[in-house]
DNA sequence: AACCTATGTGACTTATAGTCCGTTGTGAAA
DNA sequence: TTTCACAACGGACTATAAGTCACATAGGTT
């Protein structure tokens, strides 16, 4: 699977088990909420300090985040 | 631990475990030889593709090139 | 119907990723 | 001391990710 989507539908997963909106997520990452929809979507290649914010904002390590 | 910085690093581990030139790495990955340097110095912000790549070359899964 | 909340889309500018050329430094071997 | 392989560095360039916006869509509520 392009590792795209299969970041996106982790950073779905790990949203909705901490039951929060994008835009939510969004906040806590300092990121767009736009932003997070289209990497939720796989349609964006995705930087590594993008993924940490990510990770942090969603309660999980970088190596807990890849755990897919 | 600036997270550039430990890819960086981890990169090197894994390259150095194989017996390989940043050179050889390059080519394996397709990628440039100078962005190889720049990635293991820790002044890049790789993307999540080329992590894949790289990891592929380096023979680990995305997950087990997280593993530090 | 009109309304709210959440999500998705296309287009766009700015910032930087990534390439390509070469140079420099370094350490080991001859 | 030169030769070689490798690593780091630099400038100039192109490709693409970051980041934002207006707007569209889907569901649920009144």
């Amino acid at each position: 699977m392009d590792i795209k989507i299969s970041v996106g539908k982790r950073v779905k997963e790990l949203r909705n088990k901490l039951g929060i909106s994008q835009e939510e997520l969004a906040d806590l990452a300092g990121l767009d909420r736009t932003y997070i929809t289209s990497v939720e979507c796989g349609k964006r290649n995705i930087s590594i300090v993008n993924i940490e914010k990510l990770a942090t904002a969603l309660n999980v390590s970088i190596k807990e985040f890849f755990n897919f």
